[in-house]
RNA sequence: GCUCCCUUCGUCUAGCGGUCCAGGACGCGGCCCUCUCAAGGCUGAAACAUGGGUUCGAUUCCCAUAGGGAGCGCCA
């Protein structure tokens, strides 16, 4: 039997973070077995389903590289479907029309829970033969009532109800249109799903469901509950938890592949390995192994992973990545060195890529903007000799490389009697501006010998016009 | 209220009856390296929720309790 897994998401938002775990994790268990992963629309709350969140989902599951085998199918597509089986069902007994109104079914449950019962529908209209003139009935499944039935999930073991404890939920409402539970359940069983990979919040909703696939008589997929993603507060994951849209990790700078490895991390290991690539993910991954207990979303050590990530990325593909960053930001790529040697000189002090584009911003603008507070503590009179010393030997330098950069201000430093931090300091904000960057070599090779020239005269106009 | 799920360092986790005075990672502290920021190296503090069983022996199995979470809709 070929493994089928599925992702159904509801088209009622952007793709969340949690979301994009279950993905991963149902695409990481097909992919493992050779099997095929589909991706499902359920979009059959036509109130809140919008063409917006479906172009989200599909742009996020993209950029995070889980690509499906079939889909995306949606279920409005399919409504006769799910009319012939309810009709089929009507036929066979398995379910009935329900002529309830909301009112009295409401009244009914305000009831129960004033004597203290479970609110449940109890079934009123199970064998009533007349419709109701003017009224138009939703289609009940006629549930067993009595026994038991037990979930056999992957990652919680068997899980046993009471059939007592689940009544005769709607299948179809008033106006035709399906329910969550209906749907899944046909889809499901028509595109021929053998495992079905959702979060736990589905967990109490699964025995529903199987009543309604043996009702049908249709094959039980086999389970795996994933346990919920909750924020570092222990609370569902929200907005105030900082960012739950996929796409917004992609406009921090975050890499998919470091997003990804975080998440598989999350409520599943191992042993100690930290570090998964794609193709180890897929051979190493298993469901069963999944933790059940929920997991905290944890943004420092996302923030690790994406620095390792970075650290170890492929410099041609950083590089690109870096355009799309410094293109949104108005940065003009062509004003300054090529973007390889850029990430070769932040991949080990970034943690982003936005990291990046705010941090080598003065290699892309001319004039740098001078900070203040450094040009205060670090341009002093002086330093001015020394400085002018140094673009002298650096205007003369015959390669304009790293190495003979070095030599150069390593030179200036010993005849100045100066440590090498002395001047060091001085040239880093005279060249960029700030107090900060890769060491002051590399600095000065990425700056270029014309602009360091340039901004080393602008320094001393600096000096020189402090008053004394 | 009823039903179900969950419980190892702050966090993610390893552990599948003795190997554990509990291992790794993030974060945090210290030291080293050092031209800034980082990165890196070394190092330190930090956990088996509680109570009963079962067993020669429980972090590991069972049951309670407590604390979290989910579901119980003509939402998904």
């Amino acid at each position: 039997m070929t493994v089928k897994t599925r992702f159904a998401p509801s088209p009622t938002g952007y793709l969340h973070i949690g979301g994009v775990r279950t993905a991963l994790f149902s695409w990481l268990y097909a992919r493992h077995h050779g099997g095929r992963f589909v991706l499902r629309i359920e979009d059959t709350d036509r109130e809140r389903s919008t063409e917006e969140s479906i172009q989200a989902i599909l742009t996020g599951m993209e950029w995070v590289g889980l690509d499906w085998d079939e889909g995306p199918v949606r279920q409005t597509e399919r409504f006769a479907r799910y009319a012939e089986i309810a009709e089929s069902m009507l036929r066979a007994g398995t379910a009935y029309r329900c002529y309830c109104s909301r009112e009295e079914v409401e009244a009914m449950r305000a009831a129960q829970v004033a004597r203290g019962e479970n609110p449940r529908y109890d079934g009123r209209c199970r064998d009533r033969r007349a419709p109701v003139p003017g009224v138009s009935p939703v289609v009940r499944l006629r549930s067993p009532g009595t026994g038991s039935i037990t979930v056999h999930d992957l990652v919680h073991g068997d899980v046993p109800f009471d059939n007592a404890g689940l009544d005769d939920l709607i299948l179809v409402r008033s106006d035709g249109v399906p329910t969550f539970h209906f749907g899944v359940v046909v889809d499901d069983a028509d595109m021929g799903i053998t495992h079905v990979i959702r979060g736990d919040d589905h967990l109490t909703n699964t025995p529903r469901q199987i009543h309604i696939l043996q009702a049908l008589g249709m094959p039980v997929p086999v389970y795996a509950h994933l346990p919920m993603i909750l924020g570092a507060d222990g609370a569902r994951l929200s907005k105030r938890h900082g960012a739950v849209n996929v796409l917004e990790y992609r406009e921090q700078g975050y890499l998919p592949a470091a997003l990804l490895n975080y998440l598989v991390r999350l409520g599943w290991a191992h042993g100690d390995q930290e570090l998964f690539t794609r193709a180890e993910m897929i051979r190493l991954f298993d469901v069963a192994s999944v933790n059940a207990a929920a997991a905290r979303f944890n943004p420092e050590k996302l923030a690790w992973l994406n620095q390792q990530y970075i650290q170890r990325g492929e410099r041609g593909y950083l590089a690109g990545e870096l355009a799309t960053h410094m293109a949104r930001r108005g940065v003009d790529a062509r004003q300054g060195p090529p973007l390889a040697a850029v990430v070769d000189a932040y991949r080990e002090r970034a943690v982003t890529l936005e990291d990046i584009v705010q941090a080598s911003g003065y290699l892309f603008v001319e004039p740098v903007p001078l900070d203040e507070k450094a040009a205060r503590q670090h341009l002093k009179a002086a330093i001015a000799g020394p400085l002018a010393r140094a673009r002298e030997r650096l205007v003369v330098l015959g390669d304009w490389r790293r190495q003979d950069i070095h030599d150069a201000v390593t030179a200036v430093a010993a005849e100045s009697g100066l440590g090498f931090g002395k001047i060091g300091q001085p040239l880093r904000v005279a060249v960029t501006g700030g107090t900060v960057s890769p060491p002051i070599d590399v600095t000065l090779e990425l700056v270029g010998r014309e602009r360091t020239a340039a901004r080393l005269a602008r320094a001393l106009d600096y000096i020189a016009a402090q008053p004394a």
